[in-house]
DNA sequence: CCAAAAGTGTTGCGGTTACACCCATGA
DNA sequence: TCATGGGTGTAACCGCAACACTTTTGG
């Protein structure tokens, strides 16, 4: 390296010394507000939607129901603030878990502002039961659920109407089912949720023809009448054979 | 009112009270965050799919480009604040907009903690192009864009994404064409944005069966062959008829 | 009269819907 | 043996894909 070379590399690292402390002294005068995650947790027991509330811990909010949330700490990727409050109230882990839409009015919090991001999560309750820690905790109807402390309403609202047209395109409902299940329980599931009745041929035949479907070769066995096959859902199948396209249709 | 009643009331009223600033003091504590909302703004002109990016004005990122961003206000929602920007640099309004996703990856801002909301727009490049008040913005071809500062080529890669699907099940596409428009525009737009060709009867039959579109009676006149004719989409007819359910498709 | 794009119908295929009967199991 | 849901096939219909020629305009 010649020393003009150097003297260039000095001065190139002074400026960019520099243009950082430009930058940070910059995002230093930025308006700063406290995010939170929440996220909707839903799972399915006795054929219906339910979803995981939290009695509030505020005084104001005495009584009322609210999503578990919780503050983004700093440095963390809100995914992961998301998947921290899974675990940490659930005790669960690769839960699946999606953004839904950030929520920002100014007064949707009384306590000053405060913007949260909405995520969804899907889980089988029978395992899920084992792990509960907190019994404030408890299942809601999805439909009838009510009582809710801040915006938390709208949330689940929007939540559930993202999640009747996830349904549609990709099989994350199937993560609210154990892992082996019949197809009664698995048309259930879709009738529960997008609130419609199916016809059972047909849907038996949607779904064969899909061919994601694993036969276990094993029956349902706590049942009073004939039992059911019971099939997996072949995931990895599904990660390389999604749909691409389905046509123009609004 | 008994006094009973009214002391009951001054009692309810201070624990109203003290809860109010028992949330308050909780929400002085919560960790703080700068957002910002980034717009990716699509337009289309010659065919192509284009998205408006400004020169970045931080040292740092010398001749890189950027979304069209701003921080929050207080007290301002954050779908406000992206029509804020889009106003403020565009000069439109009424255009249309929508939130996309929310990205929070710790180091995505140089100077610092940020979390960006993006949100998509779609505008009409020709009403547009007498509006942009400052030089360094440009449209760029999507396809080729890069060279650009923070995140913000994925930011764009995920709202194209979105606007793919989007424009399957959703009119909103329409909104990149000028009122009047030929199908010959229509379909170009479709194939540019879904990087697809489309069979130009079966195009023409399906859009007529949607039913949505207005025969304007006028013809194009700036065209060197015979002109094709002029439709309108019908949005009011449109929001009543959305269609509800296409049907498990994965 | 030539180039370029507008406009227009039909056919075949595949997927969705609608529908009814026998079977296996537990009580 | 009865009640309950499991399991199966077929026919009509509809929407989508594939495909070519005539018409209109400007140059």
């Amino acid at each position: 390296m010649s020393s003009a070379e150097a003297i260039s590399g000095i001065k190139k690292q002074e400026d960019t010394n520099n243009a950082l402390e430009q930058v940070q002294q910059l995002v230093e005068t930025y308006p700063r507000v406290p995010i939170t995650v929440d996220c909707v947790i839903f799972g399915f027991d006795n054929n219906e939607l339910k979803v995981l509330l939290i009695r509030s811990d505020l005084e104001m909010f005495d009584g009322k129901w609210t999503l578990l949330g919780d503050f983004a700490h700093d440095d963390e990727e809100l995914d992961d603030a998301a998947y921290r409050v899974l675990r940490e109230r659930t005790g669960m882990r690769d839960v699946y878990l999606e953004q839904v839409k950030t929520f920002s009015k100014p007064h949707r919090h009384p306590g000053g502002r405060v913007i949260t991001v909405a995520y969804c999560s899907l889980l089988n309750t029978e395992h899920h039961a084992l792990n509960i820690l907190d019994n404030e905790l408890h299942w809601h109807t999805v439909k009838t659920a009510c009582n809710m402390a801040f915006d938390h309403k709208e949330i689940l609202d929007v939540c559930y109407k993202w999640l009747q047209k996830r349904m549609l395109e990709h099989p994350l409902g199937l993560n609210l089912l154990p892992e082996k299940f019949s197809l009664r329980e698995l048309q259930n599931l879709y009738e529960a949720i997008l609130d419609i009745k199916l016809d059972r041929r047909n849907f038996r035949k949607k779904f064969f023809s899909m061919d994601f479907l694993i036969d276990t070769g094993e029956y349902e066995d706590d049942v009073h009448h004939r039992p059911g096959r019971l099939y997996r859902f072949d995931f990895d199948k599904y990660s390389q054979n999604k749909k691409k396209w389905t046509g123009i249709e609004f």
